[in-house]
RNA sequence: GUGGGUAUAGUUCAAUGGUGGAACGCCGGUCUGUGGCACCGGAUGGUGUGGGUUCGAGUCCCACUACCCACCCCA
């Protein structure tokens, strides 16, 4: 038998009436926030990644799944190409490909799609996975740069999940600099660790060669007394990125938008500058971070484009989805009726009318006269159908027919032309 | 990529190395124009894949694959 691939997936029914209601919600919450979407290509450059998402990043240097394109023409080239990794790249590059930025307008776009990671599969973790995300960015006339924006997104963020209803989620809030403070930060972190690694375990030691930042992340409980005593990212912030912490948590305040200033929080993508944040859900074991993101003010400059500061974020879709079944959330089914010929020859007056109510916007189902009336109330029943419809010689005759609320037992006979009204009752 | 666990019917699980079972579900009947309840009856897998040990393997060994948990890391 030929089994779905490692780490990919089907999603069946129900469970994709739960992906459709988070994406249906996810459109209508962002459009109330003038967000509209881009779709942008499934692979990419392999250069595109490694030049935003940054070479020495796990993404970059283990996880991605790219192959070299042969040319098979004189008019071709050979290429590396690479599944888009994560898409935030992908719609930077779309921006300034496309001169996003000339309208002098902040972009609000977002992208529903899957992303690839080659990672070893877990629960909340796949090789395919699904990220909804979003990106506000342009020129800095266009107000990118300030710290409504930042505040902004998150006020959306907390709309969204109110609006799928998923509760007992922890915002996280960090300021991890800029390009140019950012490295003060980094050597004071090398110095001290420099004096401290010894001490700690041996993931530690490797990333304070490798990835200091990452230190700080470290859960072994022998080591937290010594990252309590590392120097912290608050005290080398520069003036601009302190001011601006600073004023996205004032609004944030304003807004009601419960959050906790983390400084530990380390993200693990390159582009990152000032804000990054992090919701995260007690239900989904380890992989606790449903959805993460941060502002990105060099990348667009670092893939060659103008200077368009921006923050967005992306939604692990498989995690949210996978803490909403958590909470027993219940999709309704959505079927009306279940039409159930019965005798010979009904088929043909039960399709009629399981037409005529379709044509009408209801959600029915048709049985057929192989099955005895029995058997149709069973399936009636197992479908989730409000109501059964019977259509039976009798019922053609008088052109009305027998309906019954499977919920309340209750029958009665209803004409053609009333039964709409019937079954919205 | 690393460590550990698991893999038997559609599902959840049983089966001291000696002819693979139960529950639920499914199908049929009691009940030939009426579901949920009850009772009766029935079908369903040859044990993830490939090797090996043995007179004999679901059971022991090896490899592979998948899933789960954790690490790494991230959404």
């Amino acid at each position: 038998m030929i089994k779905a691939v490692r780490g990919t997936r089907d999603l069946l029914p129900p469970d994709t009436e739960l992906w459709n209601f988070v994406e249906h919600t996810v459109r209508e919450v962002f459009a109330r926030y003038n967000y509209r979407e881009i779709r942008t290509p499934i692979f990419e450059s392999t250069e595109l990644f490694s030049r935003s998402v940054g070479e020495e990043t796990d993404i970059v240097s283990k996880e991605m799944f790219t192959w070299e394109d042969k040319a098979r023409a004189a008019s071709e080239k050979t290429q590396t190409l690479t599944l888009r990794p994560e898409n935030t790249a992908g719609v930077v590059r779309a921006y300034i490909e496309h001169e996003l930025g000339r309208s002098g307008l902040l972009q609000k776009l977002y992208y529903i799609g899957p992303q690839f990671r080659r990672e070893r599969p877990q629960k909340g973790r796949y090789r395919q996975f699904f990220q909804i995300g979003a990106e506000v960015l342009g020129p800095t006339t266009a107000g990118s740069e300030l710290p409504i924006r930042d505040a902004e997104v998150l006020d959306m963020l907390t709309a969204l999940l109110d609006a799928v209803g998923l509760t007992g989620w922890t915002l996280y809030l960090n300021s991890v600099g800029c390009a140019k403070c950012r490295p003060a930060y980094n050597q004071a972190l090398r110095d001290a660790l420099e004096n401290v690694k010894d001490q700690m375990c041996g993931d530690c030691q490797r990333r304070s060669e490798t990835n200091p930042l990452r230190v700080l992340d470290c859960k072994v409980p022998e080591d937290q007394p010594i990252i309590e005593g590392l120097p912290k990212i608050a005290d080398y912030l520069d003036e601009g990125c302190r001011e601006h912490f600073a004023q996205v948590r004032a609004i944030l305040d304003t807004l009601g938008i419960p959050y906790q200033v983390n400084e530990r929080m380390v993200r693990g993508l390159d582009y990152y500058t000032r804000t990054t944040f992090e919701f995260t859900h007690g239900k989904l074991g380890s992989q606790s971070a449903v959805l993460g993101g941060g502002r990105y003010d060099g990348l667009s400059e670092q893939l060659d484009g103008p200077k368009a500061p921006g923050i967005g974020f992306a939604i692990g879709e498989d995690r949210l989805v996978l803490a909403l079944q958590a909470q027993q959330q219940q999709t309704l089914a959505p079927l009306k009726a279940f039409v159930v010929p019965l005798g010979e020859g009904m088929n043909r007056h039960a399709l009629k009318l399981a037409k005529q109510l379709r044509a009408d916007g209801v959600a029915v189902d048709v049985s057929d006269e192989s099955f005895r009336l029995k058997k149709s109330f069973e399936t009636a029943e197992k479908l989730g159908a409000t109501f059964a419809i019977i259509v039976g010689e009798n019922e053609v005759k008088a052109d009305a027919f027998a309906v019954k609320n499977l919920t309340s037992g209750l029958q009665t006979t209803v004409s053609r032309s009333e039964l709409l009204g019937h079954l919205e009752d």
